[in-house]
DNA sequence: CAGAGATACTTTTTT
DNA sequence: AGTATCTCTG
């Protein structure tokens, strides 16, 4: 590849209409065949479907830089759409070096959400908001639902809050508003009120000056739908469209495009059927194939050399995702040549899991990896726990993404509501929030009688507090308190004009008590929380106005602390979906686990294909050694359950890993760990709904050789526990075939800690041992 | 009205 | 197991 720095901040060109098509700039050396026919296919309608590591994100940088560069088109006028904000930042930074600061001016880059949002501020009037609008978060969403359902007295733990919110945003990634669904959508809540509360919910936010985050796709999408002055102006500024992830675009999303690429058809998308993960989120996979649908003349871009990883993991990967119904079909294929096979351990436990990862990362180190080259991928938040645990105790510095970010803290939507409160009073929300934090002696039945004025008289929260003290509503204590409060509001929001924004913060934060209640707090996470605040109003100082600073935190709320010191990633899959590392462990490829049991019991086919795709992005992050554990027993719920290995392991060809268990007996143990909670259906089942997966393990005699369909699979995965047997007790003699005479010396479950004679302290199970 | 204690519930995955 | 929310008591 050319360094690109030879043409440093290229400035477009003054004659590009006369650069010969043909001719090679900088940009796309070094480029393959497809590659360049998806940086050079400028018009018309595009589809790249690009495998996992085919340089995707190279094509599609260096697109954009080719339409900037040969002056097709201003940055400005180009929309470009990724999944994340991290993913847009990492764009804007790469074409930056190719085309300079011209990369500035690219306002309409970003995600749906954040275009979505600057959109929606310059239209707000348009659908009934002011373009100050509070964008809320789950928390707040869902706070302002439960309300709503209390207040028509419905039972909440029938029509939980969470189920309602759930549906307002499937409806809304549909595209749908409250008058577009159907009886059907209707009666998913509360026996046919869906649409009812639905409706509440979008008037309460129009009285909160608020929206969703559903709500920045949906009102967008009203307007171009229903405003032809609008939907001709963002056709005729947009001259290019981009879309990067494209499989997971949701309805709501996918009508925008078609809409917004109408006109000029110049839209290129992006994606790859196989890394398909957020259908749970409204994403349909669905779209691609209704691309070609909509452009009939798309021109079809597949990228499938693969430039990450070795082959024995594409081998491992593609052998996988093969199992899947429905694919496009693509073929990857590298010209790399060794390379290890992918590593596949059987462990005990949970803890043991952590441990073994612990010790191949210290080794990797020592022979000069990098941390940063190697990452874990877990499939839900739970799992990271085990890893922190040990990685704490070994000293390894490590990373968590994911899990509580910066901005859900509840330290710092605190500090955030008194913000919002001062730059909006109409924010009820966040009034709430913050009327008795710290503790001032305003408890529920003060904060009842402000909700009632408030609705009775349709004024908002802050309003309502103030008038609510001119009268004799409130016992004179209460009233004091809430007045000097009011007072203080007033006070802050005068300050507000006079100071920087994070002068204010502080100041705010020192006056209403929180600073004092923090530093009187002995617990150990208060230091903590007072530090989170520091860095949080340092943070503000980066942003212009407060106003741009709360956008920040409602839609660009990823937080990689820019640490530069060397660490291990701890992620979820989901969450490692475009990046890559060195060395990858996989961890918990246990039935139940991964596949989750969610998608096992609900969801049916489609849900574990999805499933499927998750672990085929997982191991084609991997560049040159992918390790997968799985363990035998692992605590869920607090409670100790034994699970079988993932099917998932038994669908990856033999030729490609390497397969170890760390326990005695190797393979016997397994099986003498879960074939003896016999299953009443098994025999009959037996040998019947086997997938591919169980035939492989059943030839090549792997821990997962006793035959077991998939119901008993599941069974065993979450609803065993390990009773254990209880005619052994601690401090009895027994005798192991293997280990010779020993002492109990602890019980757990069917697990025995037993000191034997002659080779020492061992674990073994129950069911090996006889009484002496 | 606050703190202690009981009890229910949790774990996908994210903008 | 841990937490989060509800209920009772001072």
């Amino acid at each position: 590849m050319p360094p690109l720095s030879m043409f440093p901040n290229c400035s477009p060109v003054t004659n590009a209409v006369n650069m010969p098509a043909e001719s090679d700039p900088p940009y796309v050396r070094g480029l393959n065949e497809p590659q360049r026919d998806a940086v050079l296919t400028t018009e018309g309608p595009v589809l790249v479907l690009a495998g996992a590591g085919t340089g995707k994100t190279a094509a599609l940088t260096r697109r954009l830089a080719h339409l900037i560069y040969t002056r097709k088109a201003w940055p400005s006028e180009i929309l470009a759409v990724t999944f994340t904000n991290k993913a847009a930042r990492e764009m804007k930074e790469r074409i930056g070096t190719i085309v300079g600061d011209a990369v500035e001016g690219m306002p309409w880059l970003g995600t749906f959400h954040s275009i979505g949002a600057k959109m929606l501020r310059r239209h707000a009037e348009l659908v009934g908001l002011q373009s100050n609008f509070t964008i809320l978060d789950t928390d707040d969403q869902l706070r302002l639902l439960k309300q709503l359902i209390q207040a028509e007295e419905l039972d909440e733990k029938r029509w939980p809050a969470r189920a309602l919110a759930g549906l307002i945003d499937q409806w809304k990634n549909r595209g749908l508003n409250p008058d577009d669904l159907d009886a059907n959508e209707n009666e998913r809540y509360a026996n046919g009120r869906g649409q009812e509360f639905y409706a509440a919910y979008q008037a309460r936010l129009k009285a909160l000056n608020a929206c969703d985050f559903g709500d920045l796709l949906l009102h967008i999408l009203n307007l171009l739908k229903t405003d032809r002055e609008i939907l001709k102006l963002y056709q005729d500024r947009f001259k290019y469209i981009l879309v990067d992830e494209y499989q997971d675009t949701n309805s709501s999303q996918y009508l925008w495009l078609r809409l917004l690429a109408q006109e000029r058809k110049n839209i290129c998308c992006v994606g790859d059927d196989d890394q398909s993960i957020y259908s749970w989120r409204g994403a349909e996979v669905a779209n691609i194939l209704r691309f070609e649908k909509d452009f009939p003349d798309a021109k079809v871009v597949k990228l499938e050399q693969n430039y990450r990883s070795t082959p024995h993991i594409l081998a491992a990967a593609s052998a996988l995702i093969a199992n899947n119904s429905g694919r496009l079909g693509k073929t990857l294929w590298t010209e790399e040549q060794d390379g290890e096979k992918v590593q596949v351990t059987g462990v005990w436990d949970g803890p043991e899991e952590a441990r073994r990862t612990g010790e191949e990362v210290e080794s990797l180190q020592s022979k000069g990896v990098s941390l940063n080259d190697m990452a874990i991928l877990v499939r839900a938040q739970f799992q990271t726990r085990e890893f922190e645990d040990r990685f704490i105790s070994i000293g390894m510095p490590y990373k968590i993404i994911g899990g509580f970010r910066f901005y859900e803290r509840a330290e710092i939507r605190d500090a955030l509501a008194y913000l919002r409160v001062i730059a909006q009073p109409a924010d009820d929300l966040a009034f709430e929030r913050i009327v008795n934090v710290p503790k001032r002696g305003l408890g529920d039945k003060t904060v009842e009688k402000v909700h009632k004025l408030a609705r009775a008289q349709g004024i908002p929260l802050a309003a309502a507090a103030l008038s609510i003290c001119d009268t004799d509503e409130l016992p004179a204590r209460a009233r004091n308190t809430l007045q000097d409060l009011m007072r203080n509001f007033a006070r802050w929001r005068t300050n507000a004009d006079e100071l920087p924004h994070a002068e204010l913060a502080r100041l705010v934060l020192d006056e209403c008590g929180y600073t004092t209640m923090l530093q009187a707090d002995r617990t150990p996470e208060a230091a903590g929380r007072l530090e989170n605040l520091t860095e949080l109003t340092r943070a503000m100082e980066e942003y212009e106005t407060l106003g741009d600073f709360l956008e920040h935190v409602s839609l660009v709320m990823d937080n990689d602390a820019s640490d530069d010191e060397t660490k291990v990633t701890i992620m979820t899959m989901h969450g490692a979906k475009g990046l890559e590392y060195d060395h990858v462990f996989c961890a918990g490829w246990e039935e139940g686990v991964f596949p989750s049991q969610r998608s096992l019991d609900e969801g049916g086919i489609a849900s574990l294909e999805e499933e499927r795709r998750l672990a085929y992005v997982a191991i084609t992050r991997a560049k040159k050694k992918c390790t997968i554990f799985h363990a035998a027993n692992r605590r869920i719920y607090g409670q100790w359950t034994s699970s079988i290995p993932s099917r998932f392991i038994g669908e990856l060809p033999p030729e490609h890993i390497e397969e170890e268990s760390s326990m005695m007996g190797g393979e016997s143990l397994w099986r003498a760990n879960w074939s003896e909670r016999s299953d009443p259906f098994a025999d009959a089942a037996r040998g019947s709904t086997r997938g591919p997966g169980w035939k492989r393990a059943r030839n090549t005699g792997s821990f997962n050789s006793t035959p077991q369909n998939i119901k008993e699979a599941r069974r065993s995965a979450v609803s065993l526990g390990n009773k254990g047997r209880d005619d052994v007790t601690v401090g009895m003699r027994v005798f192991h075939t293997k280990f010779g005479y020993g002492e109990v010396m602890e019980k757990e479950g069917n697990k025995l800690e037993i000191e034997f004679e002659k080779s020492g302290q061992k674990r073994v199970l129950d069911s090996f041992v006889e009484i002496a």
